[in-house]
DNA sequence: CTGAAAGCGCTTACAG
DNA sequence: CTGAAAGCGCTTACAG
């Protein structure tokens, strides 16, 4: 490897100065300067960032902390990051953990003692505490997918509303046995999906039937519960599904069961993944900005890390768009 | 925060007594080894690794440089990579390249800057240049995906064979006229897999015939050329698409062009993605052990970083398998 | 504008 | 078994 003794060797200086020509910041002899350039480029100096980071507090990386990358909307999401971390000269590390709490705090105490500058943490939440422990470290921390009231930046959706317009666009196309495949209830965000659901009906004047009520885990098979709900009950003319996955899911069980899409039974989805058009029929569903929110999460994490903006707690709540397509039939027309 | 200093004070011994007694390997009197382990369970004393790293040249983290994490590939593999990395202890870097060789380079080298301990290269590649000099720097290095001779250690599948199992299936299953939905031919993976069509076709003496070939590059509509393609020729039985979305994309193009799957016509994937098997027809495809990819060029980078294994370059091949769905229809049955 | 020196937080020969 | 010292590769006051 080498090092900045070599180049200050080979330019005939000191250390010091082929740093401060490095660094740009301070004047350095035009004459000099040209003699350490050409030594950097003769030797194909890399600065050693570890040494660089030790001296400074920092190592232009940052933490992206998440559920599973596998769930299909945190590969656009994570992109998002990454090329605007990229974009700044900022390295990205990721890590999944399931939404197990224990693999957060380890996850978090692990980015910590790497010393990344700032951490975004991608938490669908059940446990809070480690959350303001990060907070109160004084580490820059931007919480994404979720929020923790106004104490901390954060960039989501608003889940509730967006529900709510899915199911009311559900309403409006004549549909009143509409049933909801939900996500773990212990997750804010499919409790505020359901909550959106509830809303949406309440505000149509309908009574919410518990019978139209699915909670389906990850370990779950989405199939399985949406072919067995169906086979037993036969006034559903809707699904709400919470994710496009369960859409798709549902979907496929909803034609075992020997429905016909959207003729018999409409199915609303909810993210509009990159499988989402093409689906048999076209999935309607609702459009998350998951890249926009990756890199406005980034462009906040690095605003805070370089103090390029009040450090003022700032919650982000993205725009989603319903996308109609051909999976939910009007039934108004006759 | 809280330094070795600290700790040291507190213990009333010397930071190298410290350092000995969090070491573990060197002997240390086990009285002063319990004060200090108090000290630090005390200050909640996290060593800094950057420190660390800058003494023993090593980091615990590793690079993984792909195209795309929105390619659903990479998140499986990336998952593997990332829950063995975590494992050992090793965090994990991403940087996604889209192929192009100016980007790989540039995230080598910033990977080399931040001092990872190894890298995992899933480079498409039409460029071998920079890998040849990764991997003569000395810094460990293994291919995913891809391979380059028997020069540096690899993890990938046999594309050839595996497109000429998936294609010979066709034959078998009575299908004469198959056109290939192929990728950019300029990446190897996608040359294999055309190559692998070929051979399958000469094997059942069929005359290749170029009309039946088509070449999608990412940027392209695979929807849009499949639809036209389609709607100007006749007597096309079957479909092998060189991956699972693009098998998706055809289905819907061959739908809308008013064909019947599989009475109509058959399509082949290869990917074997998680939301294949919920398609309309379930999709017929070849099996890639994503995960288990990731895990293995994990777990060879870490032994070639720990010095646990022969340095001997090593080119794992992976199994791949036929996965029988509905969406091929077996026309020799009367 | 430039160099010698100190220091970032660790680890590890070197003595004892 | 333990401490003082040197050093990993940088940057930045401090003098000049």
């Amino acid at each position: 490897m080498v090092t900045i003794k070599d180049v200050a060797r080979k330019a005939g200086v000191s250390t010091s100065t082929v740093s401060r020509t490095l660094s740009g910041r301070i004047p350095v002899d035009p004459h000099t300067r040209e003699k350490v350039l050409a030594a950097v480029r003769e030797l194909n100096y890399q600065p050693n960032e570890l040494a660089k980071g030790l001296k400074e507090g920092k190592t232009k990386s940052m933490g992206l902390i998440m559920p599973n990358i596998c769930n299909p909307v945190f590969p656009l999401v994570s992109r998002g990051v990454e090329d605007t971390a990229r974009k700044h000269g900022y390295t990205l590390i990721i890590c999944n953990t399931d939404e197990d709490p224990i693999r957060e705090m380890e996850s978090i105490q692990k980015l910590r003692k790497q010393w990344v500058d700032g951490i975004i943490l991608a938490a669908s939440g059940r446990e809070n505490s480690h959350i303001r422990e990060l907070k109160d470290s004084g580490l820059p921390v931007v919480l994404l997918i979720r929020r923790m009231e106004d104490e901390v930046d954060a960039v989501l959706i608003d889940n509730n509303a967006s529900a709510c317009q899915a199911v009311s666009y559900l309403l409006e196309t004549g549909h009143r046995r509409i049933a909801i495949v939900n996500g773990d209830r212990r997750l804010p965000l499919y409790r505020e999906r359901y909550r959106g659901y509830i809303q949406a009906l309440k505000k149509a004047g309908i009574a919410p039937d518990p019978g139209l009520v699915l909670e389906v885990t990850d370990e779950d098979s989405c199939y399985n519960a949406v072919y067995t709900f169906l086979r037993s009950s036969s006034d559903v003319d809707a699904i709400f599904a919470a994710n496009d996955l369960r859409a798709l899911e549902a979907m496929r069980a909803a034609k075992d069961a020997g429905y016909r899409i959207p003729e018999d039974i409409s199915i609303m989805g909810f993210d509009n993944l990159q499988f989402s058009p093409f689906l048999d029929p076209p999935l309607t569903t609702v459009d998350q900005p998951l890249y926009q929110m990756g890199q406005t999460a980034a462009d906040r994490l690095l605003a805070l890390i370089e103090g390029t903006a009040s450090p003022e707690p700032e919650v982000r709540i993205m725009k989603t768009q319903l996308v109609i397509r051909e999976s939910v039939k009007d039934r108004t027309v006759i």
